[in-house]
DNA sequence: GATTTAAATTGATTTAGGTCAATACACAGT
DNA sequence: ACTGTGTATTGACCTAAATCAATTTAAATC
């Protein structure tokens, strides 16, 4: 069974016959910003809103790869398991991200809300039909897929090469330089996923975070506030540390 | 300057006007593969075929991105450095791999011959371009993307949550299923990089990379012939290993 | 607001893999 | 064959982060 059927239904379009993506919060910063009104109505005839709950599975690896997603709102984690249980999170996702680019026939990871979380729902194969009529549309993905590619070799030097310390702080700084990309304010980043979470996508234990936090904010790097904010005073320091000058 | 002049000039087609695409041993296994005679041609008509002496820098990180390129021959290494001095393997190419897909105006990452090498360049402008005409090739490209990311995945997996003896395991056995996939005895590998360069590749220091090669030995888990080949005398068994079961 | 329950933090101890140092080996050049 | 230079291996020791074990704090639930 589909790991999204354990989740609420599809939510009706609230807007009647009105296309979705009038409403979307997200569409500059998703795949849809490359597409003219005609071509977005295309893609949205063959989507479906939905909302998960905090903690619901979206997809498991293994799984037929039947659908594939734009995060409209709230975070996922993707991750692997190994036999044993060890887990990677190999990546969270926010407004804006694609969900599935990465795989063949069958799901690569498996996805679950980390918040609630809104989506938009695509079949695979009409959306891959949907690539071959629409070109901007393959171009803005191939280029999705370059940046994640760029994301990922980061991420192996943070996980082969960087200590406690510097994966941490490297780990503050991307939610950092995210925001300002989003023309927000870099300070402070939310931290919408458990210590557990932070471990496993930097590979370390809870343990290590908690004391990494404690030694950074004791040191005055950052300062931790409630509802899961972490206030950068000194990006520029931070910047330092993450690259172990 | 760029790396690429430091190393020997480009070679002169040496089919004089014929396309130099007939000669290529890897063209099925390469993005060339979905190209018919006539794209084919055009293609070559950017091409340029290079060889690169072992050792030899390819493109450095930070650099314009003017070329792109196809490996034709050889092994190559991508990598980032720390600034000081810390690095980490990517990944490595060989014959028929594409190089190039991950990045933007500027290289995400430096290139190095393991081997001699022979490569394929293209202007990436002009490459770019011919993507626009070529829908079979930009389609190509983002399939060729999508893999990248699924192994990349498979590697923070490895770089995360793997032990030393699971990870030069995994590595033996990727390298194994690469042959298995282009219908060649899946034993033994060969192993054209040093023992630092593999270090680099999964996050850890030569000695414990040549420790655990002789723990394997010791064991009967592998066999090191000369030549930096290395007999897998049971797969099944060392699949369990790498997986840690 | 009181009561569970889960998550985060901190402490004590262990260990896998790193570091430092000394051979051993391989092969390129004479 | 001999010699030199870089690479690989092995040994002794050390340390960053893991593990094991309490607390403390926060967030649900009644």
């Amino acid at each position: 069974m589909s790991a999204i059927d354990l989740n609420k239904a599809p939510v009706p379009n609230p807007f009647g016959t009105l296309n979705p993506c009038a409403a979307c919060t997200v569409r500059d910063l998703s795949i849809c910003q490359v597409l003219n009104e005609t071509d977005l109505q295309r893609l949205a005839e063959i989507a479906t809103t939905m909302e998960i709950a905090a903690r619901a599975p979206i997809l498991d690896e293994g799984e037929d790869a039947s659908y594939l997603f734009n995060v409209t709102g709230g975070t996922v984690k993707l991750y692997k398991l190994l036999p044993d249980g060890r887990r990677q999170i190999t990546g969270f996702l926010y407004g804006g991200d694609f969900l599935g680019i990465a795989m063949n026939e069958q799901y690569a990871y498996s996805a679950e809300a980390v918040t609630g979380v809104t989506l938009c729902r695509f079949p695979r194969k009409k959306f891959e039909h949907l690539l071959t009529v629409l070109p901007n549309l393959e171009q803005r993905l191939l280029s999705a897929a370059s940046n994640e590619l760029v994301q990922a070799q980061d991420q192996m030097v943070l996980l082969g090469r960087k200590t406690a310390k510097e994966k941490i702080v490297s780990f503050l700084l991307a939610l950092s330089r995210r925001l300002e990309a989003r023309d927000k304010a870099p300070s402070p980043v939310h931290l919408p996923m458990s210590r557990s979470d932070i471990a496993d996508y930097l590979g370390l234990t809870t343990e290590t975070v908690s004391r990494t936090f404690s030694a950074l904010k004791r040191n005055g790097d950052i300062r931790l506030l409630d509802g899961g904010k972490v206030e950068l005073p000194d990006i520029e320091a931070l910047t330092e540390i993450a690259d172990g000058y």
